[in-house]
DNA sequence: CAATCCAATGAAAACGGTTTCATGACAAGA
DNA sequence: TCTTGTCATGAAACCGTTTTCATTGGATTG
């Protein structure tokens, strides 16, 4: 590969000159301008971009942790990302963290050793607070799909609570009393809040929560299959299902429809996320949909924002969902 | 950041010295190892990336290339590379391409360039060729879900048109003669390979593909369901549609069901792909297992042994395929 | 004991750009 | 005409490592 000596030397100029020529082509005169650009053009010279970003001290890159990149909620995010970070110039090292810590904390790293200018976590734990030293971690760090929005640093999600609180409303405006949780992963702070706003919304009704009607598990097709076998096998009385997850949901539909529950006359079900499928389903999906790639554009947008050292506005943004009716609920009759 | 010249000076070595204590402490003698690493250590030093990179011109990174970072099926397959990426301590520079020939060939310069050391491209075009000189053009390339098995570059795929045939094997063996194809977008090779093993199963059974039951539509649940809306609309006579991917035989599933007509026993679907989704289908879904995962990792072991210019055995692999029954086909009466 | 060899280390030259600072030419203003 | 300012350009320092090559002292060999 030529080099900037071989152009300079070709076109009859300085070094800087070509350096000019490519950085900040207005400071040259209209002449030597054509010069350097015909003979790079002519060796077919690139700047070498291990060079430049070596002498600037930045990557122009973006790391995006994500507990897993083949789930259709997360890579839409990643998707969103994508879009915004092509657009400003920035290239995207993704990392699939398995829920790993190690790896998860290994991300710091590479903004420290100039791997990466900044880090977008997605999910849960907010990774910054694995550094051994959290207060002086000062990467630029932004936390999506996440639930921190205390926090110093940028995140952006969306309402939790309120979500869940709207899709228990309109559950029990149909009627429904006696209603299963398909709750995700135990400790996870979305499963609490969600299950907050589904309590909140029980008690604005009257009723309390029935602890034996909540069911955790894993936020996936199988683990929404199990779940409600296990629900399903404990307890007949429900009338519906609220998952945490369209996977979740999903995954009822089927266990559900194997235990010859006709759907949804026998058991109402509904889902969280809005992924693509929940259309497809039969039957087709009632849940609230969460803006997953518009999660994703926003939080790269602040990323920007933190690595030009000009942000403003809200740091915290919280996306509207939006209750999404399909055919999966309907009304129960009232106990006369 | 603390610098190598920093420890140097705390730990009273050269800066040589601290270097090898990093990359080859073997080197080294005990104690000047274990000097050089306690400063190191009271300083937090580590080593820039970036003039590490730099100085040895390697990214220790490569390009991943997806049409659709949101697609289920190439999700995965990021996901497979990613696994052997990181074992192999190689970093994932992803750009979804979204199908666009220019960002496509902005590949290739960033290997050029020194962004990436290699790039694996995903799906159709193999963006090699598009390079202004492509028999020149020798920077380290594998191509995965593609088609190209006689090139020079590796290449990771499945055998399209065996797997297309064993599918439409297994529902002509239930005899199935009035076959629609939903087929993926026309140009594509991938379409055209499948499309060749269906008529090859038919022309062995001795009937001779109907033209007017194959319809193109893209590789999503839309595109399924409304290629099946178009064939189900102009020709009610195909008691069976054999769909290019999952995704477009669960849009097909949506729009049968929509008609009326119950599955499988007024119309068989089959898929191609095995995407998890496909398995909660109702009924759940008929379809040829595509390894993804699998493909990821094998493609990315392939990048490694370019890289390290160490290649062996076969770099054209053909991953098996394999027949999943399950209930979206049923035997259909031989017409006496 | 002298001659060799080896292991451990340091000095300094890369790596390929960018950027600062100096210089010279030329135009405008006094 | 002399001064001042501006614009285009070049020389050289610099970014933070790795790596080559030279040096030293101690161990090994004949």
């Amino acid at each position: 590969m030529a080099q900037i000596r071989d152009v300079s030397k070709l076109a009859g100029v300085s070094p800087a000159t070509v350096s000019r020529a490519f950085s900040d082509p207005g400071k040259l005169s209209a002449g030597t301008l054509k010069k350097v650009l015909a003979a790079a053009e002519e060796l077919n010279y690139k700047p070498s971009s291990l060079a430049q970003l070596f002498r600037v001290k930045r990557t122009n890159t973006v790391l995006v942790m994500v507990p897993d990149i083949a789930n259709v909620l997360f890579a839409r995010v990643v998707s969103g990302i994508e879009r915004i970070a092509a657009d400003n110039g920035y290239n995207l090292l993704v990392i699939d963290t398995k829920d790993n810590k190690d790896v998860e904390s290994a991300g710091i790293e590479m903004v420290e050793t100039y791997r990466a200018d900044g880090v977008i976590q997605l999910g849960e734990r907010a990774l910054r607070w694995l550094h051994r030293d959290a207060e002086k971690c000062t990467i630029p760090f932004v936390h999506a799909i996440g639930t921190g929005l205390d926090e110093a640093y940028p995140t952006v999600t969306i309402n939790n609570q309120a979500a869940a609180e709207s899709m228990a409303n309109y559950l029990l405006s149909l009627g429904h009393r006696k209603i299963g949780v398909l709750a995700g992963i135990k400790g996870r702070l979305v499963t609490q809040h969600r299950l907050d706003g589904f309590r909140a919304a029980m008690n604005a009704f009257g009723v309390t929560l029935d602890e034996g009607l909540v069911e955790y598990g894993a936020y996936s097709l199988s683990g929404g299959a199990q779940s409600a076998q296990r629900l399903l096998s404990r307890r007949r009385d429900a009338t519906a299902l609220l998952a945490m997850s369209d996977e979740i949901a999903i995954g009822a539909i089927r266990t559900a429809q194997d235990l010859g529950l006709r759907l949804p006359e026998d058991l109402s079900i509904t889902g969280f996320d809005n992924i693509e499928f929940g259309k497809y389903c039969e039957p087709p999906l009632t849940t609230v949909m969460q803006p997953a790639e518009r999660i994703g554009e926003v939080a790269m947008t602040l990323m920007c924002g933190v690595l030009r050292d000009e942000l403003q506005g809200e740091i915290h943004p919280l996306l509207p969902t939006e209750l999404v009716i399909r055919k999966s609920v309907c009304r129960v009759e009232e106990p006369a």
